[in-house]
DNA sequence: TAACAGGGACGTA
DNA sequence: TACGTCCCTGTT
């Protein structure tokens, strides 16, 4: 077990603002995450955390995945003080961090989140993982789905993860998963790459438009400046920034920014 | 009951 | 650049 006091750092901001998919919230001050292979469960009081894993792990695994090394305090300083909205969306949604997330699994995560949403691209999740993803046991005895890999996919018909909820968007993942295995899509090769080349291979993905790719960017190789424009924050921006965002104020992070923007629109008091 | 929208992207014109 | 279409489900 691994007890750490945390600045910036809330379990239900992280879980509420739909970069992860597969994490849940098990009782009060109490969550579990499953990422990738792994699964951990975390109690939060305040700023005390307690993680439910070995030092090694957590140093390992888990400090990267919540990006705890990085003070968060530091962008929130740097906002425009002219700035009230994003003052006030920062204020409420500081306990955010931008997860360190496994590429694959952001991949097909946003192929599903297109014109759907955050409850049913979990539920469809879910369902894939169980179909095809590996059974974990964890110490209580409970078991979990680790994510499928691209090979237990890539075999599979196009339209077989309809049966999984997933409707039109099954083509794009079992054709996602037939290109990674094939080496058309070269998951290792990407994450060596700068935002940039990085997103415009991604593109390239069947399914993969710029929204999705940039999500990908931000929640699966952690490119800072990724700023995903989906409807919420496309309002957001037409009301608060008619000049458009000041993206070379914020050169670096803006996917921070963006992150408590839309955390503010879905979960804050409106301003007009 | 029916219509609609919900973290878009593709194909066609 | 614009527009219809894709699949499913919770909501109104």
């Amino acid at each position: 077990m691994v007890e750490k006091q945390l600045e910036n750092f809330d379990l239900e901001q992280i879980c509420n603002s739909g970069q992860c998919f597969r994490m849940e919230k098990m009782e009060e001050n109490r969550y579990r995450v499953i990422a990738g292979e792994r699964s951990l469960d975390i109690h939060q009081k305040g700023k005390a955390c307690l993680f439910f894993c070995s030092a090694e792990e957590f140093t390992e695994v888990w400090e990267t995945y919540f990006d705890l090394n990085r003070d968060y305090q530091v962008y929130i300083d740097q906002i425009n003080p002219k700035d009230t909205y994003l003052l006030q969306a920062s204020k409420l949604g500081k306990g955010i961090r931008i997860l360190k997330q496994d590429l694959w699994e952001m991949i097909v995560s946003f192929l599903i989140s297109q014109q759907n949403n955050i409850v049913r691209i979990r539920r469809c999740i879910e369902n894939i993982c169980r179909e095809y993803g590996e059974e974990r046991k964890i110490a209580s005895g409970e078991s979990y789905y680790a994510f499928p890999k691209p090979d237990a996919l890539a075999c599979l018909g196009e339209d077989d993860l309809k049966a999984c909820n997933l409707g039109y968007r099954s083509k794009y993942v079992v054709r996602a998963a037939k290109g990674v295995v094939s080496g058309e899509i070269d998951l290792r090769l990407i994450e060596k790459m700068k935002y940039e080349e990085a997103k415009e291979e991604l593109l390239k993905i069947f399914g993969v438009g710029v929204k999705v790719a940039d999500c990908i960017c931000l929640f699966g190789l952690h490119h800072l400046e990724a700023f995903p424009v989906d409807t919420h924050i496309n309002q957001a921006l037409e009301k608060h920034y008619k000049r458009g965002f000041p993206k070379r104020r914020y050169k670096g992070f803006e996917g921070v920014l963006q992150q408590y923007i839309f955390y503010y629109e879905l979960f804050g008091e409106k301003i007009e």
